[in-house]
DNA sequence: ACTTGCATGTAAGTGGTTACATGATTGG
DNA sequence: CCAATCATGTAACCACTTACATGCAAGT
C-alpha cells in the first residue's frame, strides 16, 4: 500500500488537498494503510494529476496560503478499484513494544513499569481516536464495520495488558539470566 | 526497528547466520518486529561485525556452502540493551484486507467473499504459526508472553471476521452508491 | 515575542527490496 | 529433469523520511 493508493483512496470519498491527506493518514481517520508525510504525498499528487487520475484546482485564501485541492478522475476511480481487485498484500504488524517485552529480563523494572504504562495509554488513545471518527464524520457503513474491527481489537490488547502487566513487570524483576548462547 | 536490531535481537538468544536470520524473520519464528531479505541482513551482518557488535566464524560443510555464523560480542549485548531502553517508536498495524473492506461498495461480492476467506485462512496459519513456536522452541517466560498476547489478538480478530463477514458481503451485494463527493 | 497552524513544495539521505550471480544436493 | 533448499553476497532501484525554504495569521 503506497502513498499514491493512500491519495487516490482519500479522494475516492471526496476532494481535498496534500495538507488534509497528510493529516487525515496521522490523526485518526484511518491510519490503519499508511501514514505518509508531505514529502511523498506533494510528489505522489503531482504524479497522479500527470497521469490523469486526479485532477487539480487552486483556492486562493485571504490570509492563508492558496489550497490546491485535488479530486480523482474516472480514469482515478477505476484504476483505483482495479488495484483493489489484484492480489492482497500481507496485514503488517510491528511492535517495538513486543520486542522490549521479549527482553525484559535485561531490563530494570521501573523502565518495564514506565513503557507498559505508556503503550496503555497509546492503546486508550487510538480506541478513542476510532470512537471519535465513528461519532462525528460522515462515515460509511463499511467504515463502520471497519472501525468495530479496531475496536474489538484494541480492547482484547488493552485488557491482556491490563491483566498480564505484572507478570511482565515481574519477569523483569525476577533477572537470573545473563543468557545462555549457543 | 531496522534490520541492524532485528539482527541483534536474535543473535542476543543463540548464534546464527544470515540465512537463519532471514528464515527466523520470515516463518514464524517473531515475525512481529520486521521481516526482513538477504539483500539487507548481509550488510547489516557485515556492518555489525565492522563495529565490533558481532563475531564471525566460517563453518564449512560437506556439500553445502560454508556456513558464516555470527556470534553476538558483549559490546553487542550493551548496544542492544541501551536501544531497548531508547524511546519506543509507535507500533505499526498496515492492512490490505481492511483498505479492501472499506470499499466492499466498489468491488463484485464473489471477490469480497474471496478474500474474507483467504484472509480468515492466514489469520489461522498466523496463530497455528504462533502455536508451534510456543510448543517446541525453547522459549523464555518472556517470549511465552509475548506469544500469548499475539495469540488473544489474533483470536479475536478471526472472531470477528467469521461473526460479521456476512454483513461485509451484504454490504458488496446491496450497492446502492456511486459516490456523493465533495 | 514565540509558537502553532495553515499551505506548498524540493533536495538529500536512508533503509529497505528485487534481481542477479554462483553452485552443490536432495526430493518429487 | 526440474524445483527447492542450503548458502553468501552485490548492484540497481525504489519509496519514503527528514530537513529545508517560504510566509502569513492567530493564539498564548
Amino acid at each position: 500500500m503506497n502513498v499514491r493508493t493512500l491519495c487516490l483512496s482519500i479522494l475516492y470519498e471526496g476532494d481535498a488537498t496534500g495538507y488534509d491527506i497528510r493529516r487525515m493518514s496521522v490523526d485518526g481517520e484511518f491510519s490503519y494503510f499508511i501514514e505518509a508525510s508531505f514529502g511523498s504525498i506533494y510528489p505522489a499528487l503531482a504524479k497522479l494529476e500527470q497521469d490523469g487520475l486526479v485532477t487539480s484546482r487552486t483556492v486562493p485564501q485571504v490570509g492563508k496560503p492558496a489550497r490546491k485541492v485535488y479530486s480523482i478522475t474516472e480514469a482515478g476511480r477505476e484504476a483505483f478499484a482495479e488495484e483493489l481487485k489484484g492480489p492482497l498484500g500481507d496485514d503488517v504488524f510491528r511492535s517495538p513494544f513486543l520486542l522490549l517485552a521479549r527482553f525484559v529480563n535485561i531490563l530494570p523494572p521501573e523502565l518495564v513499569e514506565q513503557r507498559v504504562n505508556e503503550h496503555l495509554q497509546r492503546l486508550t488513545e487510538g480506541r478513542q481516536k476510532l470512537q471519535n471518527v465513528a461519532d462525528d464524520s460522515g462515515c460509511t457503513p463499511a467504515d463502520g464495520w471497519v472501525i468495530n474491527y479496531g475496536r474489538v481489537v484494541l480492547d482484547v490488547a488493552e485488557q491482556y495488558l491490563r491483566t498480564h502487566m505484572h507478570d511482565l513487570v515481574n519477569l523483569s524483576r525476577a533477572k537470573p539470566r545473563k543468557d545462555a548462547a549457543e
